[in-house]
DNA sequence: CAGCATCCGAAAGGATACTG
DNA sequence: CAGTATCCTTTCGGATGCTG
């Protein structure tokens, strides 16, 4: 991705929630490669921005969830929008970088 | 910035040349604190990638320029729209952090 | 399952001084 | 003026192993 949102993983992590609550679990295979403690960690901070809920069911094997709030719901907008631009003009992007040093 | 274009610099940089041409030294001023080695190597990469043209104008005393390309131009509209999302929630993100581990 | 602890390497960013 | 060169610190992301 040629921008981010607060560290490396953080925009993909909110695309992931975009359709609802996901898991710790189901965000791991999401973003494929991710190790659990970047993944904490990128979840911590969207927590303290706010931009990210966090809910532990009290039941007998951990279980917990992850929601965007609304504040986060609200960059699912503009997000789009910078990824719509990213993909539109992903060839471009990758042929200037191609034609370089020439 | 709670997002970025590239590196920490990027998004600045681009923001700055929306109004036209810039010099090295304007930017320079623009973007303060901003190092000139650190303010080279973003510029070069905003090159590489094919946002940003460079001109060397052959005067006497060195003069180099930098401008929007086409495709530079195009990420206009979406970065305004990341920009006035953070301008909208700014206050929100700050307390969201303010009230962290309290 | 959902993490935390520890250690590590690479890269980013910056301070300072110097050059054509 | 528009950079380079050098050095340094910090941060990021990851690997591995362990825990309630």
């Amino acid at each position: 991705m040629p921008f981010r949102i607060g560290d490396k993983w953080a925009a993909m992590i909110i695309r992931c929630l975009e359709g609802g609550p996901r898991r710790f679990s189901e965000l791991r295979v999401a973003l494929r490669g991710i190790t659990p403690k970047v993944l904490t960690q990128s979840l911590r901070a969207l927590e303290r921005d706010g931009l990210v809920l966090r809910h532990v069911a009290d039941s007998a094997t951990p279980r917990v969830e992850y929601e965007l709030s609304a504040l986060g719901r609200s960059l699912l907008g503009p997000l789009a929008v910078m990824c719509a631009w990213a993909e539109e003009h992903w060839e471009q992007l990758l042929d200037a970088r191609e034609s370089w040093a020439g």
